[in-house]
DNA sequence: TTAATATATCGCCTATTAACAATACATGAG
DNA sequence: CTCATGTATTGTTAATAGGCGATATATTAA
């Protein structure tokens, strides 16, 4: 395998940026959710909890928990509008992680 | 920021390698000896349980278990010899880990 | 054989996760 | 205003996480 040939730059930061997504993507069901969420955007759809709660087998309940943990890491943002709450990825936050991760293989 | 313009490819078994991966990697402890026995394989350093109790501002036995989770994950492997257990980063399964989560991003 | 060392596991505690039904809380519709 | 709807939260239960001291187990050293 290839291996980074700059020199190790992985900061607190960096660690603390990957355990608080990793922990979000931790479950199947909300890397899912997620992905679902990302790619209507790329539709220009606009998801909303009923959207979310209709496209999976989970109740309504676990389907806003699943999303809150994902808003907590900042994976995904919520934009409440008429009576609904309209959810974004935030595709800032999911670089910065890629980024950070690239980071793990050793230095040579 | 850059999109992917390949199809999406993320399959079922992506997401539980991503998820499973994500689990062990959710603790910024684990992170750090992750890391920490990975950079000491690349100087062709043996690593032991005691070597990361000495090197982490943790006890014995919470060493043990943030390592049996990292073993679980596939990111850890464990040899053992003489009278110790002496663990190697899986740099297949990181690399793995690290090209699931390259198809995150949306397709154009 | 006995003592020392290394590591995994057990037991305990507290906190969190995961799932759901039920309820509370908004806000838009009639 | 009242009702319906969408969403968040509460309460419950079972399971898991995270920490540690103590113990069990295994192996090497004396």
């Amino acid at each position: 395998m290839r291996l980074r040939k700059e020199p190790d730059t992985m900061q607190e930061e960096d660690i603390l940026l990957i355990a608080r997504v990793s922990d979000a993507l931790a479950h199947p069901a909300r890397i899912k959710i997620f992905r679902f969420i990302m790619n209507a955007n790329r539709d220009r759809k606009k998801i909303c909890n009923k959207d979310v709660v209709e496209a999976f087998d989970y109740s309504q309940a676990t389907i806003s928990q699943h999303i809150k943990k994902l808003v907590t890491s900042g994976l995904l943002e919520v934009q409440k509008s008429d009576r609904f709450s309209y959810y974004y990825a935030n595709l800032g936050v999911l670089m910065k992680y890629l980024d950070a991760t690239k980071k793990f293989p050793p230095t040579v």
